[in-house]
DNA sequence: ACATTTATTAACATCGTGTTGATTAGTGAA
DNA sequence: TTCACTAATCAACACGATGTTAATAAATGT
């Protein structure tokens, strides 16, 4: 039993067009009327994959998050060292390489969830991770993981919104420090 | 030559209604029919004050931020020395007090630029202050702004969508902390 | 080849939008 | 108080997006 073409086929177009639509325009301005015309097929159809835009958005930042998630882990093999500079300049490569898709999604006005969802991956990595000892003995562990992770995601998507004024290398060096300074690594 | 009481007595009724409605569901959801509904008022009404619902969350922004500036600059009577404790301090007191505004526009899925609106204010304040010499002598300007700012307005979302976990003076004065770790005070 | 699944088409009711024209009521100023 | 002006109301309109349906055609896996 194997996987129907068509599903994928009529998947893959909706998720094109809706891409290029995003591109394109705002979020709020994209019909499904827009999507299928655009997909070349029946609106009907797009009922037959999906609730609604939202549920169609929903789905394509899930399938490229699971991609950014397997990047992050990937390279820091060593789970109790991490992050290491090593996996940090991973990252700041691979938003490299898909700026496409990560430019649309921030750009977007109205954008729900998506700064979000990159926030929450955030917390939860540095929650692990962060020193509380030290300079950062008899703070508060939540503020401190708060800050850190909004630091980061902020960084982040400053440089992929002003198409990356610096090299993915200075940038990753210069998180590094500021990690350093916040004792946020092992 | 006044104004004419009906047009406040309409926009206030208005604001009202959409505040009412913002608590209760995502902006995406309210219609001016709903709107215009909770108000006690004609449709028609409605669009000889705004142009859409868009343009109106805009001018509650708008206002509401204004304000938050006042308190902001209040304190700080001396600009050369900025922030001071007691500017922080007012700022997360001015939060407490209009919690509902913000935690309706932090909660609110959706919800186009609130967060960036107040991202560029704190953009724009750092980058007056940071101070690159010391510990910040050979970075990124920019990339350390950037870093802050998003921290700084992080920790705020946090503390607000919460319900203000911490007392606001523990919060100013943990945030204080953390811009003396990362020279951006005076 | 055949049963099953998917896609197409056209139509439908429903709802929100933004605008219009005629009418009513409230307002500020003389 | 009167009066000109302006705002608000009401009903109606065309338009476009939504989500659903039923009949039909096409593609698929076995």
């Amino acid at each position: 039993m194997t996987v129907d073409r068509r599903i994928l086929k009529t998947r893959e177009a909706i998720k094109k067009a809706f891409f290029d639509l995003m591109a394109e325009k705002d979020f709020k301005d994209i019909t499904v009327h827009l999507i299928s015309e655009r997909a070349n097929l029946n609106r009907g159809t797009f009922y037959l994959h999906y609730l609604d835009k939202f549920h169609l958005l929903d789905k394509c930042i899930e399938e490229q998050l699971a991609g950014l998630l397997r990047v992050c882990a990937s390279t820091g093999a060593d789970q109790t060292h991490f992050p290491t500079f090593d996996s940090i300049l991973a990252t700041t490569e691979y938003f490299e390489e898909h700026i496409l898709f990560y430019t649309c999604m921030l750009t977007n006005e109205g954008m729900p969830s998506f700064r979000d969802r990159l926030h929450q991956l955030m917390v939860k990595g540095i929650h692990e991770q962060v020193n509380m000892s030290g300079i950062n003995k008899g703070m508060n562990k939540e503020i401190l993981v708060q800050f850190m992770a909004s630091a980061i995601v902020g960084i982040v998507e400053w440089w992929i919104l002003n198409k990356m004024p610096v090299p993915a290398n200075q940038l990753a060096r210069e998180l590094w420090t500021l990690l350093e300074r916040n004792q946020i690594r092992t």
